[in-house]
DNA sequence: GGTGACCGAGCGGAACTCGATCATCGCTGT
DNA sequence: ACAGCGATGATCGAGTTCCGCTCGGTCACC
């Protein structure tokens, strides 16, 4: 496993947080905040997701709200870092499992993957990696983006023929973005994601890598 | 052209403003409002931005902005409109201008358009096409990109071999999905744009669009 | 008893409203 | 022609409401 989690709810780090959980309530409080914050999110989106909501609907005040995070946005931000753990977690669980040596087989799990988040993870649809982006135009796409490309390059790396990698980082990069935007495009035009856009995701991607 | 504007500042339709200007000075304030709105979009960002400010600057009363916008992020998505209107008619105006007949030139020509909206126009770069998808996360993007597309397939249409123009609206989908994620990668890289992304954003759309 | 966890009234500021005031336009009668 | 005059467009800005966030006090766990 390359992702290791000190708590069930905490994503990463994280300096996202106040204050670090350290009795079992608390961190489940935490969760609880992060569910609250990802349905409110899903079902009026993130611009419109007040502290007070994600209180009350968590069962808790706003003080709680603010003992966790420094502002409105950091909370969206943890719930971000928490789904692209989860969904780092997910690919690296099925590619250990599978035993497969096959780059493209890396690539093909990644997706599923996605694919997965977006129909079952509260939150993943709105926030995607880096709608956190809306929230720091600066940093957000950034912060939700890296930790992912390079998972998926670290996975690649031992996988992808050797003559190639010297820009593996680089070609990781511009096949995270494509992909990334034609997989939000599938579920822009369906809740259950258009098929016809996800099998144009992996074919682009996986020729793209391929090197044309 | 394939444009038309009834008015300088009027973005589109457009449902996104209450009152329609009339007078002469009237559509002189929305200019000047969305003026503000992207100057002040390009020093703090979106998120920082209030309708004081917008009022302030463009030396207006706060009721003024809300004698034409509903609300907040109507002003970035009026803006982000009048964007992706200027984008279109320099698309379009350049391409008649040339005579070119083929369709790489006319992809050539939009992405050297946006290229060039990214280094010029205020505001383009944090709004990107829907960073206004930032505010609404349901429309914003649609509303965006959807006239883009619409414009580009009248473009390619006639320019397009018909043998494959069956599934020519589908394709330019992708292909815009694709090559905006990727040049906006380029643009954050670099605020004058890393031109490594660039180039190959145009290598993997015109390779795209040409059938692999 | 000491520290972690929680509460919620309250403060400051930003979004947005509304009725009063001013500017412009089109009409109409001389 | 054009001076006057309603009607409608446009502007203003104090005031209201709502939301992000703080802080001191209370409760629960070790």
């Amino acid at each position: 496993m390359l992702v290791t989690e000190t708590n069930e709810a905490l994503p990463g780090g994280s300096s996202l947080l106040r204050n670090e959980p350290v009795q079992a309530r608390s961190s489940a409080r935490l969760t609880g905040l992060l569910d609250a914050a990802a349905a409110i999110i899903d079902e009026i989106g993130f611009e419109r997701l007040t502290t007070a909501m994600v209180a009350e609907r968590a069962g808790a005040s706003i003080g709680t709200v603010y003992r966790y995070f420094p502002d409105r946005i950091a909370v969206v931000e943890a719930l971000a870092a928490r789904c692209v753990g989860r969904l780092m977690e997910r690919i690296d669980g099925v590619i250990v499992e599978s035993g497969s040596q096959e780059w493209h087989d890396a690539v093909d799990f990644a997706i599923d993957a996605q694919v997965d988040m977006y129909r079952t993870e509260p939150g993943f649809r709105a926030i995607r990696f880096g709608d956190a982006e809306v929230a720091d135009s600066t940093s957000g796409e950034t912060e939700g983006r890296r930790p992912f490309a390079e998972q998926m390059s670290a996975l690649l790396a031992v996988r992808y023929p050797v003559e190639r990698s010297a820009d593996l980082d680089f070609a990781l990069d511009v096949a995270i973005e494509m992909g990334s935007a034609i997989l939000a495009r599938a579920f822009q035009a369906s809740p259950e994601g258009d098929s016809r856009f996800i099998e144009e995701c992996r074919s682009v991607v996986t020729g793209y890598l391929a090197g044309a």
